[in-house]
DNA sequence: TGTAGTGTTTAGTATATACTACACATATGG
DNA sequence: CCATATGTGTAGTATATACTAAACACTACA
């Protein structure tokens, strides 16, 4: 239980609090839908990651990327994994391709399939 | 439960077993790792698929791609998974941008990578 | 005719996932 | 002082995952 997702989840909503009281774990919890107590285990790391749902929902409470929340969590987005099924051979070569490559470099190819004429 | 997985996987044991008798349920099954009448209803698609390791070793018995039998599967390979969650926010975008490209172009993607001086 | 091998049926299990429900302790403001 | 809100501790639950174990029925063949 690697409790970075919990350590990060509490940063968050901590800096939210700081401006808005809307953001106590309770309030949070309940917005998000699990029980407070829940909450405050996972925010603590005792216990581990919740669902893809709810990970989302407590990302769009605040306003974090469910992309990186999720990762944190060790899972990545059924979405992402739906397109990648459809097309596993493809998808598995060009992520292990690109799994060593810096930075900048995937971020140029990230660039050229969004402006390129496929 | 599609049962998509279980039909490839007989159909691949039966294209084998034409050839070689050691691929009877059985005896894959031993080689495999599990009992005879699990692998017999995953097959059926009476049991939803196997977890990871046993698609894998599966696949490699019957000389498969594994992420393919992971696809049919439902599922996307651990080590994908764990390259996506080290940059998740470059690899989500960049997988959903290539959602809806056609195959050619995603061959093409995947060979500038694999040739270009990144 | 029996025994070896085939696939299948039925019943059950251990572990993990994703939580809930309720009670408790502390602090804070009116 | 007490009502309210805060976070936390303890115990328990439903469902899914990933299987095992043992027995059954059929076929082949020696």
């Amino acid at each position: 239980m690697a409790a970075e997702f919990g350590d990060y989840v509490r940063k968050c909503r901590e800096k939210k609090r700081a401006q808005s009281a809307d953001f106590s774990l309770r309030k949070l919890a309940q917005r998000v839908g699990i029980e407070p107590s829940y909450l405050s285990k996972v925010e603590r790391g005792q216990e581990s990651p919740p669902s893809e749902a709810t990970i989302s929902s407590l990302a769009k409470e605040l306003d974090e990327d469910p992309d990186v929340l999720l990762a944190l969590a060790g899972k990545v987005s059924s979405d992402l994994q739906k397109i990648i099924r459809k097309r596993p051979k493809l998808f598995a070569q060009l992520i292990r391709e690109m799994k060593n490559m810096p930075n900048h470099a995937v971020v140029r190819v990230v660039r050229e399939v969004r402006d390129g004429d496929w």
